[in-house]
DNA sequence: GCAAAAGTGTTACTGATACACCCATGA
DNA sequence: TCATGGGTGTATCAGTAACACTTTTGC
């Protein structure tokens, strides 16, 4: 920021700022994996007011003068999905001229990946909200559907170099599970031998004794994440070229 | 953005908004590398105005009313570096309510890789700027100390996935001079015998007659970079880990 | 002829790919 | 006993890491 867009008044001998002033407002993108039918999907709202009464759009609000972005960010996840430990990153802020016919608004945009069966489907609903394979993604409001492309692009790159994936699957979950997040977030079927000896070479999976009989007969192994081991992979990278 | 908070004007029945207001500013890091003593630089302005004046700060402006957030950042961009077709990025928005005691304001932050010899130095120094290394970089007005510091973070990694150091180095450069770079961002010393087979081995080499004899009696072979194959990494990304 | 920087190759090892069958269980 | 999904191993190939000497040329 610059300050020489202040203005001085002359009597006070103070400066005060002469420069536009905005309306600023955080959109928030959900992602979360539905392990019932092994889909990626996006949580979005059907407007109950107006303006744009009945369309779908992202979860938002105007940012409010006694709190930051990522506050701002933080309470509307919330509100929405009772949820406050969740992974929230700030993506970029929208400011084009046109993009609210509106009024003019700055909106930042954050994306979360949650643990869909956390979520309280009562309080969603509520809310007017449901979740959307890509695929199904309808008409949003605004510039919104831009928005959900590009962190989705941005989603799809970052899973390569950082074990997010994990902040998608429950605490404990099965190899055909996380085999099954990566093939939907690459969008290609993978070799299950070879991605087996790749995710184990990571040292990030604790296998447990127990065994998830859900799926099949044989029941499956469930496994957790070794957290420090994430930790460090998160902050240094690795690469998960499949 | 939600338009929840949209207040209704009983008389003539139209919306109106009544939340809060913000300066919206952008504030940009410029990098270049420095042939001569072969150092990764910043670009940074001592203020010639009040307040802060005499101290150091990014180079930034608010953002007027008329234009969107990636336009203002050209726009201080072009004035300060007359530079206009270089890489531009935006990067985080910072927001915290007391990030700038003198009023609330939300700012943008962008960052640019140019080649340092493109620029005027001229033009720079009537603008108050000068190159720092980061070693050097001296107390920063409001937060642009910890956006600077963000943004060489994310800078750092960035490198590791996209050929990004050819927007740092002339259309025509040596190998000794992208090995110097790629040794200085990473901050640490390379094989230099690896390091030529793993990046001819990219493809993003193109080898001239020419060689240039500014730094040793024998002379290094020119390169240049293979455009078309540059775009295709930038967008797939590669795994550059040294 | 020597100082200073540029350029080059081989071997050993590690990780990646490609590929097909047996296992455990409940119905 | 059979259908369903879960789990495993090996051989080949490609890429990475470690490592030291020769070349060029202006002074």
């Amino acid at each position: 920021m610059n300050h020489n867009d202040l203005k001085k008044n002359e009597l006070t001998n103070q400066y005060y700022y002469g420069t536009d002033q905005f309306l600023v407002a955080v959109d928030c993108m959900i992602f979360g994996f539905d392990l019932r039918d092994e889909k990626l999907k996006v949580l979005l709202f059907k407007r109950l007011v107006e303006p744009f009464y009945g369309e779908w759009s992202l979860i938002g609000s105007f940012v409010r003068s006694d709190e930051g972005l990522d506050d701002a960010a933080k309470r509307v996840l919330l509100e929405l999905t009772g949820l406050k430990t969740v992974f929230l990153e700030q993506y970029k802020s929208y400011g084009q001229i046109d993009r609210d016919p509106g009024a003019r608004v700055i909106s930042t945009t954050f994306w979360s990946l949650i643990k869909i069966e956390e979520l309280d489907l009562g309080l969603i609903e509520s809310h007017g909200a449901k979740w959307f394979t890509f695929d199904e993604v309808p008409h949003l409001v605004l510039d919104h559907k831009k928005m959900l492309k590009d962190v989705k692009t941005l989603l799809t790159k970052k899973v390569r170099y950082q074990p997010l994936v994990f902040e998608l699957l429950p605490e404990k979950f099965t190899m055909p599970q996380l085999f099954k997040l990566y093939q939907e977030i690459y969008q290609r079927s993978l070799d299950d031998r070879n991605f087996r000896k790749k995710i184990i070479s990571t040292r990030l999976l604790l296998r447990l004794e127990e065994k998830d009989k859900g799926s099949s007969r044989k029941g499956a192994y469930l496994y957790q994440l070794n957290r420090e081991r994430y930790d460090e992979l998160i902050e240094d990278g690795f690469d998960f070229d499949l």
